[in-house]
RNA sequence: UGGCCCGUGGUCUAAUGGCAGGACACCGGUCUUUGGAACCGGCGGUGGUGGUUCGAAUCCACCCGGGCCAACCA
C-alpha cells in the first residue's frame, strides 16, 4: 500500500517520522500503542534501554500508550525473578506503562483459538515428522523445501490431532503445527514454519494447564494484534520474520488498520557484553559479582555503578535510530554521564592513594574550619559545608612529584600548591625511611592566603584537593575500568575465548582512601564529585552500613594525563582511514546485463527477441535493453508507450529510471494506467507542455493514485512556464528575499545556484522550466 | 551460494531530487581556587563505477563491503 509521505519531519528518526504520517493521516483514528515485549528468562540490558526510550518514548510524545508485555511462550527459563526484574528497571529508567501490563501466556486460549482458524482454512496442519526430518525437508538457502508426508492431511485429522496435542495425549516432540505457506519461498521462515510444539514443562505462570507452546511467529503478531498495538518496533534481525507476521494476521483475520511491524537497528557498545547467552558465562564462572556487577552492561549493573537514569536517556537520545548497523563508542555514555552528574553531583573532597604532610608552621592541635561551596561557580546550585583544616593532612599521592614532567603544576620539592578552598603550601623538606621510601612530606603554609587571600602578585601553579588526618574519614574505593582488554569481536562467541580477554584491573580496589568528614550526614544514594577524580557513589550493596565503600560511576575528563600518555592513543579496530580498501577501482569491462535476467531471457525466445531489437534497431543502451526485458510485464508496458510516442531512448530512460524508483515494491501490473499512460506523459514533456521535473511530479501522482496525464498537468497546475518576463519576476522575488546567499554567491558558494533554483521551483509550484530559471539566475547573478 | 536489509568525517546521526548539518572524539585558544565545567575556533565525510536529471548522499544499474535467515529459541 501507498505510504504517502504527508509531512515529513525532518531531523526525527525514520520511527518517529512514520508514527507522525500515520498519526496526521489519521491511519488508525490518531492511537498509538507500542510496545514493550521483553522474555522474562534474563535481566535488562543497555540494549534494552535503548528499546524502551524508543517505544515508551515514542507513545508519550505522540500522546499515546506503551505496553509492557512479557513474551513469556517458552517455559524454559523463564521466571518470575526476571518479570519483577524488568519492572524494576523499567520504573527506575523513568517509564511506566500504568494499567498496560500484559503476559503472552494469557492469550494462550485465544492463540488455539486462532490456530483452529488456520488449520480449518487449509493453512495448517499437524506434522508428525521427527525434527531432523522437518530439518532437512525444509531445505537449504540455495535448495528449495519439500513437501514431508503429513502435508496433505485433511482438515478433520488436523483438527482431531491438535486437540489431541493440546490435551496431553503426545510425548514432547512427536508432533507439531506448522503453517502451510511455501515450502519453496526463497524466505526460510515462509517455508512452513513451526507454530506450535509440544513441551511438557511446567509454566511459571500457567503451571501444568498448557502442554503445548506457540512459538515466537506465531505468537508475537497475534499479541500485538490483540492489543490494538498500532507500531511493534523491533530489532533489525527481525527484518525476514515480517512477512510471517504479515500472514498470519492476515489469514487469522485481522484487518487494516492493524499492527505493522518496523525494525531498527540494535545497540552495539564498545567494550560491551550485551547478550545473555555471553553474560551467563561470566556470572557463573565468577568473574563478574552477578547480574548487577557495576561492569556489566546491565542495568542493575549500571545502576549499581552509579549512574542516573536521566543519563541513560540522554545516551540513548544522542545515538539515535537507524537501520545502519553500527558500534557506538563508550566515550559517549561516558560523555552523557558526566553531562547529567556535573549539574547533579555535590563537590567533596577525597583522596585516593594518601601521602601525608605536615605542617610545620600550622600549631598542632590547632582546627579549624573552611566553609566550602558544594558547586563551581559555573553551576548554579546552592549549598556549603564545613571542612575541617590542622597541621596534618593528606594530598593525592600523584599530586607530588619530585622530578616533574614539564608542565606539571602540583606540588614539587621548594615548589607551592594552593590547597583547595585552604591555604598555599610550600614543600620544604621531603622525608624518607631507611629503605628511601617517601615516609612524608614536611611543608609550610602561608597565612595569608586563607580561603584565597593574599594571593596577589604571585603565581601559584595549582590547586589540589587535601583532607585533614586527624577528621578524615576511611573508605574502600572501587574503580572501574572496561571489562574487556579490547572491544569483543562479535563472532568470539566461545566462553574460553571471552573469559581470556577480560581485563585484570577492571576492578581496582582501593583500601585506604581518605574522605573529607562532611559525606556522613548525606542520603546514602548522593553522588559525589570527588574534586579532580571522578563522580562516585557509595556502593548500594556493600556500602550502606558501618564500612564505607564507593563506587567510582566515572572519572573526570583528563586532559592532563592524556596530553602526557599521547602513545596509548586508541587505535580503531579495522581498516583506518589510510588503508580504506579501494573498492575495485578498475574494472574495465563490466556486465552490462544482469545474469538472472539473462536466464529469464533464455527461457522465453519473445523477449529475447526483443531484447536484439531492442539494442540492435532502437539503439538502445545494454543496460536499458536488459532492464526492459526482465519479463514480458516489462516489455509489454514499454512496448504499448512506443506505440503512443515512438521516441525509443525517451522512453525508456523514464521507464527504466524514474517508473522503477517510484514503484518501489509495487509492480507494473498493480497500477492503474499502462504503457499508453507513458507514453501520452512523455510525449507531453517532449512537446514542452511541461518540464520533464513536473513530468516526474505528473508520474508520482499517477503511480500513487492514478489518473490521466492531460488533466492531471491542468489540476496540479503544472502547466510549463518558460515566459521569460514571467520567471524573471520571481527571480526578482527570491533574490530579493536571500541576500545573504546572493553574497555569498558571489564569493564563491557557486553551489548555492541549486538551492536559487529550487527555490523558483517552489515558488512556481514545480511548474517553472528549470533549464531556462538556471539560465536567467546566471545572467542575474553575474556569473 | 538464494532471499532480505544496510553503507554519510575516527564514532553515532540529519539532509524525503536543490546550501552535505548536528553530537561525541580529536586539535588549538579564552577563562578558571577542579588539568573539571563553560565559551570561541579548527581538522575531517556521502564505498566504487556508470546512467537519468538543469541539478544526485537521495532515483536507476552493476560492482565492493557489512549484517540477517536453513531452532520444535526470542
Amino acid at each position: 500500500m501507498s505510504r504517502e509521505v504527508a509531512n515529513p519531519k525532518p531531523g526525527a528518526d525514520f520511527i518517529r517520522q512514520i508514527v507522525a504520517e500515520d498519526t496526521e493521516s489519521g491511519r488508525y483514528g490518531g492511537r498509538v500503542v507500542t510496545r514493550f515485549p521483553p522474555e522474562p528468562n534474563g535481566f535488562m540490558h543497555i540494549g534494552h534501554a535503548k528499546s524502551v526510550c524508543l517505544n515508551f518514548g515514542v507513545a508519550k510524545e505522540f500522546g499515546g500508550v506503551c505496553h509492557l508485555r512479557y513474551d513469556d511462550t517458552n517455559p524454559e527459563g523463564e521466571n518470575e525473578a526476571f518479570v519483577v526484574g524488568f519492572q524494576e528497571d523499567i520504573r527506575w529508567l523513568g517509564f511506566d506503562w500504568g494499567e498496560h501490563l500484559y503476559f503472552a501466556s494469557d492469550y494462550f486460549e485465544r492463540m488455539y483459538d486462532c490456530a483452529v482458524i488456520l488449520i480449518e482454512k487449509g493453512l495448517a496442519y499437524v506434522d508428525s515428522e521427527s525434527e531432523e526430518e522437518i530439518r532437512e525437508g525444509r531445505g537449504t538457502v540455495t535448495k528449495a523445501g519439500t513437501p514431508g508426508r503429513y502435508r496433505d492431511r485433511t482438515v478433520d485429522e488436523n483438527l482431531d490431532f491438535f486437540r489431541r496435542m493440546q490435551e496431553g495425549e503426545f510425548e514432547g516432540g512427536t508432533h507439531v503445527l506448522r503453517a502451510k505457506i511455501d515450502l519453496e519461498s526463497a524466505n526460510m521462515l515462509m517455508r512452513d514454519p513451526v507454530l506450535y510444539r509440544i513441551r511438557h514443562a511446567r509454566h511459571y505462570r500457567q503451571g501444568d494447564e498448557w502442554c503445548i507452546y506457540p512459538m515466537y511467529d506465531y505468537a508475537h503478531c497475534l499479541e500485538d494484534a490483540f492489543e490494538d498495538v498500532t507500531h511493534s518496533i523491533c530489532t533489525l534481525e527481525f527484518e525476514n520474520n515480517r512477512e510471517l507476521y504479515d500472514w498470519v494476521l492476515d489469514n487469522v483475520g485481522f484487518e487494516e488498520p492493524r499492527t505493522h511491524q518496523y525494525e531498527f537497528a540494535r545497540l552495539d557498545l564498545e567494550y560491551a557484553v550485551l547478550s545473555k547467552r555471553r553474560i551467563i558465562p561470566l556470572v557463573e564462572a565468577g568473574i563478574v559479582s552477578g547480574w548487577d556487577d557495576p561492569r556489566l552492561s546491565t542495568v542493575r549493573g549500571i545502576r549499581r555503578r552509579g549512574v542516573p537514569p536521566e543519563a541513560l536517556r540522554l545516551f540513548c537520545k544522542m545515538i539515535g535510530v537507524a537501520k545502519a548497523q553500527s558500534v557506538v563508542d563508550i566515550g559517549k555514555l561516558e560523555y552523557a554521564i558526566r553531562e547529567v552528574l556535573n549539574q547533579a553531583a555535590p563537590r567533596v573532597m577525597a583522596v585516593l592513594d594518601p601521602i601525608k604532610i605536615v605542617l610545620t608552621n600550622y600549631p598542632d592541635g590547632q582546627t579549624e574550619e573552611f566553609e566550602a561551596p558544594y558547586f563551581p561557580h559555573d553551576v548554579p546550585r546552592e549549598g556549603t559545608r564545613m571542612v575541617p583544616f590542622s597541621n596534618e593532612l593528606f594530598i593525592e599521592r600523584t599530586d607530588f612529584e619530585e622530578d616533574p614532567p614539564p608542565g606539571f603544576r602540583r606540588l614539587v620539592p621548594g615548589g607551592e600548591v594552593r590547597l583547595r578552598h585552604a591555604y598555599v603550601i610550600r614543600c620544604e623538606k621531603v622525608v624518607r625511611d631507611k629503605a628511601g621510601q617517601l615516609v612524608e612530606l614536611h611543608c609550610t603554609h602561608d597565612s595569608e592566603s586563607r580561603g584565597g587571600k593574599g594571593t596577589a602578585g604571585r603565581k601559584v601553579k595549582g590547586t589540589i584537593q587535601w583532607v585533614s588526618a586527624a577528621h578524615a574519614l576511611t573508605a574502600e574505593i572501587r574503580m572501574y575500568d572496561h571489562l574487556f582488554l579490547e572491544i569483543p569481536e562479535s563472532d568470539s562467541d566461545e566462553d574460553e575465548e571471552i573469559v581470556s580477554r577480560i581485563n585484570p584491573d577492571s576492578l581496582r580496589i582501593l583500601e585506604g582512601a581518605k574522605v573529607e568528614p562532611s559525606i556522613s550526614d548525606d542520603s546514602p544514594d548522593t553522588r559525589y564529585q570527588f574534586e579532580r577524580t571522578g563522580y562516585f557513589w557509595k556502593d548500594p550493596v556493600d556500602g550502606v552500613g558501618e564500612e564505607l565503600v564507593f563506587n567510582r560511576i566515572v572519572s573526570l575528563k583528563d586532559s592532563w594525563s592524556r596530553s602526557a600518555a599521547k602513545s596509548d592513543v586508541k587505535v580503531p579496530k579495522g581498516k583506518s582511514g589510510s588503508e580504506k580498501v579501494m573498492n575495485n577501482p578498475r574494472r574495465p569491462e563490466k556486465p552490462a546485463v544482469n545474469e538472472s535476467r539473462e536466464a529469464a531471457r533464455a527461457a522465453d525466445p519473445q523477449l529475447m527477441a526483443r531484447f536484439e531489437r531492442y539494442s540492435d534497431d532502437l539503439g538502445l543502451t545494454l543496460e536499458q535493453a536488459d532492464l526492459l526485458t526482465t519479463s514480458p510485464e516489462v516489455s509489454d508496458f514499454f512496448e504499448k508507450a512506443l506505440a503512443v510516442y515512438d521516441e525509443p531512448a525517451e522512453v525508456a530512460g523514464w521507464l527504466t529510471t524514474d517508473v522503477r524508483g517510484l514503484l518501489g515494491a509495487r509492480r507494473l501490473k498493480d497500477l492503474t494506467f499502462d504503457g499508453e499512460g507513458l507514453g501520452q506523459l512523455v510525449a507531453l514533456v517532449a512537446a514542452d507542455r511541461l518540464s520533464r521535473r513536473a513530468g516526474k511530479d505528473v508520474l508520482a501522482r499517477m503511480i500513487d493514485e492514478g489518473g490521466d496525464p492531460h488533466q492531471l498537468i491542468v489540476e496540479m497546475g503544472l502547466e510549463k512556464v518558460s515566459d521569460r518576463s514571467a520567471l524573471e519576476s520571481v527571480i526578482e522575488e527570491i533574490l530579493a528575499a536571500w541576500p545573504e546567499k546572493v553574497i555569498e554567491y558571489q564569493a564563491g558558494k557557486s553551489g548555492l545556484i541549486g538551492m536559487f533554483v529550487g527555490e523558483v521551483m517552489k515558488s512556481t509550484n514545480g511548474a517553472a522550466d528549470p533549464k531556462v530559471a538556471r539560465e536567467l539566475l546566471l545572467k542575474k547573478l553575474g556569473g
